[in-house]
DNA sequence: CTAGGTGCAAAGAGTTTGCAGTGGC
DNA sequence: GCCACTGCAAACTCTTTGCACCTAG
């Protein structure tokens, strides 16, 4: 998956910014955990690459990445944000309500109907964010609650 | 739809709160709002109705809501929440890009994709939030950027 | 009357920013 | 060598909480 690092140090350079050593690591970790992480994961992940990291480096880093289009921010749930590596595939993500877990799933159904409100509502869709929430298949055979 | 707050009454009821002034009005700025509002809305117009209403009431509020299914959490920008009255219907979200403007509509084709995927997930779908970003009929139409 | 609800203000979590030093190009 | 990038710590925003008083049921 380390490609995907390369992509994004190409989008950097693309954006007239520099390629630093702690970027290459924040890229690499985002790559290697191939999901979502947030603030805090990208940073204990980075820390254990170079413990002089600073948490603004990975809050600046990641603002870079989210407007050079190379990472997605994503609002998985109450408290703060998720940030993935953006494909620009139409996957998604269903969060069960009773153990918290968060399956990544795609659906070319999904990128169809986008496009088609999109078309419908004269919007240009870029990218979506789907959020299903419910029940898991293993919480849905256990007692509710 | 003032309707719709009396359904809210009827939610808070059922789950064993009591019905009070602050209450009320804040169902009544939701349902009049129609659409989705951040904390800060709901305090600004709870507040032209009755200005001795505090911030942290219409945060407990809200959190009470929406442990009763009777509004939902929405994550539409990177700042803050949105909340609205959850109405269990398919509707989602557009936002431009460009103009910030967040256009509201219904698809009963998303929600059948979203009925598909849970069940090839063994996910039982109960709720979807749907955030489709890009640029709107108007943005279109201007030079980009 | 009693327990849940409220206002106020202070605390807390996550995120951003100012500044001086560092290093990519 | 210049200017963007970084680390550090303080500041900021949004949200939650503690406490004493109030009010719906």
């Amino acid at each position: 998956m380390d490609n995907l690092a390369v992509v994004g140090e190409g989008c950097f350079r693309a954006a007239g910014k520099r390629m630093t050593h702690q970027r290459r690591l924040l890229l690499r970790v985002l790559a290697e955990a191939g999901g979502h992480l947030d603030a805090s994961e990208v940073y204990d992940r980075v820390r254990r690459l170079d413990e002089r990291l600073s948490l603004a480096t990975v809050y600046r880093t990641l603002g870079t990445l989210k407007k050079a289009g190379v990472v997605r921010e994503l609002h998985l749930d109450e408290e703060h944000h998720h940030y993935e590596l953006d494909e620009h595939d139409g996957h998604f993500h269903l969060v069960c309500l009773r153990c918290g877990r968060i399956i990544e799933a795609d659906s070319q159904a999904f990128i169809e109907a986008a496009q088609a409100i999109g078309q419908a509502c004269g919007f240009a869709v870029s990218s979506a964010q789907v959020e299903l929430t419910g029940h898991c298949a293993e919480c849905r055979g256990q007692a509710p609650g």
